[in-house]
DNA sequence: CCTCCTCCATACGGAACCGTATGGAGAGAC
DNA sequence: GTCTCTCCATACGGTTCCGTATGGAGGAGG
């Protein structure tokens, strides 16, 4: 039972930011409750780090790299469009994600979490719109029916992150999120008519 | 131009408390700079309040009535519910709600305001699904739709407020926005088979 | 005019952070 | 074994805020 000694990384302190976030917001990324953590002290930090926002840029990148671009990886290799979508409605519904994201969003007057969350949503609705223009609809409708779906899927984590109370559970949130996507797609996955 | 010295009353700091919140959010309700911009000090907000608690109460108790009861006897005048539902609708897209509200939201991490959080989403949900029962939705969808719609409000000012550069402008809002309501009250403004 | 009673100014002390300065401790190079 | 380079510990000083203590100013009542 030696106490180990192991010395950090960046990686180490990037990674305890990202985590921090999720449970505290961005005002869990603080040099010395964060190096409390670490079972270490400043003196480390700064020695990996010019300040506090060069962490937070790197987990902000690091958020980028497992929160947009690895999901949609993996989502898109489903078949389809509609399979698509719907894997990706799934995956982010039902995770652990939301409070980083909930997080994120409320600390969007920071300039560098705010370009991240512009960042994210540019990627994600595009990618949502795309597979929309593949299931038939026209560009404008598709942005449209884009930019609806991220709202929603805001709202949702929002309110399960801060609310939890309020969002149903089990079989009702079955029954919730078909409601919804039943919605969001056009109240049968196929193109009203315009 | 003589420099008048009113003398401040526990309204006039609950009152820039509020303002203060809807452009800084929580950390905007900070005594020190508060008596700042109040012309005042720390001295009199201690005699009218016993601590920042007592004046965040004040603040959110506050933004209960104008934010939530004002709107809501508002609406409720208008003749039918879809009527209703399109008014509020319209009033808290377009308004300048938005900041405090998606402030409060990022703040529902301090106790006091995640309760007033859970007030505001039961009264305004229930009202919503009152209007929808009335239009012929039976309970369990009303109330689904009722959250639905919550969400997307939810979702929307967040992104009006932090990212509005995602949010289209003029007639594209309006075509939005019809898409929205559209889906949220069936696509047609009437009860879908079931 | 004097006395309270209400309201506010000033001055402290303390907590939680940020960032800097500086002195090591440990491990590989030789 | 010594040197050096990387990494970390400790100690400061500075900022911003909370909350307390205490001494007035200024008007209402007598």
């Amino acid at each position: 039972m030696a106490v180990r000694k192991p010395r950090l990384g960046r990686d180490d302190w990037t990674a305890a930011a990202l985590t921090a976030i999720g449970e505290q917001g961005l005002a869990g990324v603080a040099v010395e409750p964060l190096a409390a953590r670490l079972g270490t002290t400043k003196g480390s930090f700064y020695w990996h780090f010019a300040n506090r926002d060069a962490l937070l840029e790197a987990a902000l990148s690091s958020w980028d790299e497992t929160y947009t671009d690895e999901i949609l990886r993996t989502v898109d290799a489903e078949p389809d469009p509609a399979a698509r979508l719907r894997a990706l409605f799934i995956a982010v519904t039902a995770s652990e994600r939301a409070p980083v994201e909930v997080h994120l969003h409320a600390a969007a007057d920071h300039p560098a979490v705010a370009s991240a969350m512009r960042r994210a949503v540019a990627r994600r609705t595009a990618y949502i719109a795309s597979q929309l223009t593949a299931l038939g609809f026209d560009q404008a409708e598709a942005e449209r029916r884009a930019l609806f779906a991220y709202a929603t899927y805001i709202g949702h984590i929002q309110l399960v992150v801060r609310i939890p109370e309020a969002v149903p559970q089990g079989p009702a949130l079955e029954a919730y999120l078909g409601t919804v996507l039943a919605a969001v797609l056009g109240e049968n996955g196929k193109p009203a008519a315009n």
